[in-house]
DNA sequence: AGTACCACCTGACGGC
DNA sequence: TGCCGTCAGGTGGTAC
């Protein structure tokens, strides 16, 4: 699920449910998920208190306890955050479920458990722990091109590391691509192709937020709706390929998707 | 710096 | 029906 755009609608839930409500309990119901702090230590930092604000950074999630404490999540390839009314059952794959005093309570649903929660001091600290680069939509024209600038990496590996930008995953490094009609194998790109694909990234990211990260209601003439192996592109009808770049599955039309670098 | 490969997990799906 | 291999929208470590 998680890329960018479906961790900002998870934000943005979050923002319209959790807020303010004072935390009765914290259950870690399978401590694989944790990571850097112990399941006691977990509930003991958030019993009491409340969240005040949430923040993303690329895929992660930062949700303020107070001035110098952060509860922190990444989603994983399977994590899903879901708000309970009382009552409610929890999520089969729920990790961890913390319940206000309104009887109300959220639930970190996770299958693979590739998901992560954790405590931080502020966001910027663990930013720099874990060496991730700036966000993909709050990033200027010109930070792009001075961090692509003289790399020489295959341009969709250089999209997927976090490292370098931080939001995009493998469907939205591939619609980038193929918006701006480039090919995933591409290295070395120049000025004039970084720019339209900073444009392209901007373009798809900002779509995406607007369909309400809902893949099923992208425009027809984006990739990801075709993005399977009998699609075909919807510019100009050629049999898209598929083949692994940088380890991840990769769709592009080898028609308009030019080879450049 | 860049890449290939493995590992972490579970569920879904296609083939036999 | 059941087993098995394969794949999956992520990330980290290692070795070359």
């Amino acid at each position: 699920m998680p890329e960018l755009p479906e961790v900002e609608m998870a934000r943005m839930y979050l923002q319209a449910t959790i807020l303010l409500q004072p935390i009765r309990a914290v259950a870690v119901l399978d401590e694989r998920i944790l990571f850097g702090v112990s399941a006691k230590a977990l509930e003991l930092s958030l019993a009491g208190k409340q969240f005040i604000s949430i923040q993303r950074h690329g895929k992660r999630l930062f949700l303020r306890l107070q001035d110098d404490l952060w509860l922190t999540l990444h989603l994983g390839l399977t994590g899903r955050l879901v708000y309970l009314q009382a009552q409610e059952d929890e999520p089969r794959h729920t990790r961890l479920l913390v319940s206000f005093q309104n009887d109300c309570s959220l639930a970190f649903d996770d299958p693979r458990i590739f998901g992560e929660v954790g405590l931080t001091k502020s966001p910027s600290i663990l930013l720099a722990e874990r060496k991730i680069g700036p966000d993909a939509l709050q990033l200027s024209l010109d930070s792009f091109l001075e961090i692509m600038r003289g790399r020489r990496g295959v341009i969709k590996a250089m999209l997927l590391n976090q490292g370098l930008v931080a939001g995009l995953g493998n469907l939205y490094a591939d619609e980038s691509l193929f918006q701006a009609g480039i090919c995933p194998r591409s290295r070395g790109l120049d000025e004039k192709e970084l720019v339209a694909l900073f444009s392209s990234i901007q373009a798809v990211l900002k779509t995406a937020l607007s369909t309400g990260a809902n893949l099923a209601n992208l425009p027809d003439s984006y990739l990801l709706p075709h993005r399977h192996e009998a699609g075909t592109c919807p510019w100009d009808g050629s049999q898209l390929k598929h083949e692994k770049i940088g380890g991840r599955t990769s769709y592009y039309c080898p028609k308009h998707q030019k080879i450049v670098g």
